[in-house]
DNA sequence: ACCCAGGGTCATA
DNA sequence: TATGACCATGGG
């Protein structure tokens, strides 16, 4: 059987690796520090810096405010692309305190919210979304570079449809308008992407059949 | 030695 | 509007 439309795809993904609890963070102004650190970034890189940061105990909005650009530099380095994302985290700080912290960002329609985030210097639309998401628990599709590829592959995302707000808008079309949903739909992608796609490249047994039964649509992009 | 990773911004045409 | 350069580290 093919696959032929998200909410299938989201099924096969579902009964292949399970109810997915995400996103790994245990607090949620730890989920946006770590949706930024990684950004054009492995995961595996952005734990250790997670992990600095936790045992230097700044973990908290008005605690990394005060941090020292440099220190926090050397904290971040093993995520890369730490000058930026400094000035990124500190851009974040700030915003969480003149938004008045989660409880402050969820009196705000998602809508509304969502352009707050996006006129932070450094927060683009995928890195909004998983912070309405998982932060502030919104129902909203995040997009990211792995649900383009697969649903192309798949031929259930046309071609001309490229620009994040557009594939945002053809999901939101063809789902439920669920928390949950979108919640394990995201982690499910990236999961599938990390656990099969990369190590498997060519196995048959892909979940998601035309993905990877003849070349794995993550590694031929 | 190469390629990629849970993006985003900026300059240029 | 749409490409391309740039950011930086670590694992496969």
């Amino acid at each position: 059987m093919k696959l032929a439309s998200p909410m299938e795809v989201y099924h096969a993904l579902l009964a292949h690796y399970g109810e997915q609890h995400w996103w790994p963070a245990e607090s949620p102004f730890e989920m946006m520090v770590g949706a930024i650190l990684t950004q054009n970034t492995n995961w595996n890189n952005v734990e250790k810096a997670l992990d600095n940061l936790r045992e230097a105990n700044v973990l908290e909005a008005d605690v990394l405010a005060t941090c020292n650009r440099e220190t926090l530099e050397t904290w971040i380095r093993p995520a890369g692309f730490f000058r930026q994302k400094t000035e990124r985290l500190f851009k974040l700080c700030m915003f969480y305190h003149e938004r008045e912290g989660i409880k402050g960002m969820k009196r705000w329609p998602m809508k509304t919210l969502r352009h707050f985030l996006l006129d932070v210097h450094g927060i683009g639309p995928e890195t909004a979304d998983s912070i309405l998401l998982y932060a502030i628990e919104k129902p909203i599709f995040v997009v990211d570079s792995y649900t383009k590829r697969i649903f192309h592959r798949l031929g259930i995302l046309p071609e001309r449809i490229q620009k994040y707000d557009d594939v945002q808008h053809f999901f939101h079309q063809r789902t439920a308008n669920a928390l949950s949903l979108y919640q394990q739909f995201h982690a499910l992608i990236v999961i599938h992407a990390k656990d099969h796609c990369r190590k498997k490249p060519q196995c048959d047994a892909c979940p998601l059949l035309h993905c990877c039964q003849s070349g794995c649509a993550i590694q031929q992009g």
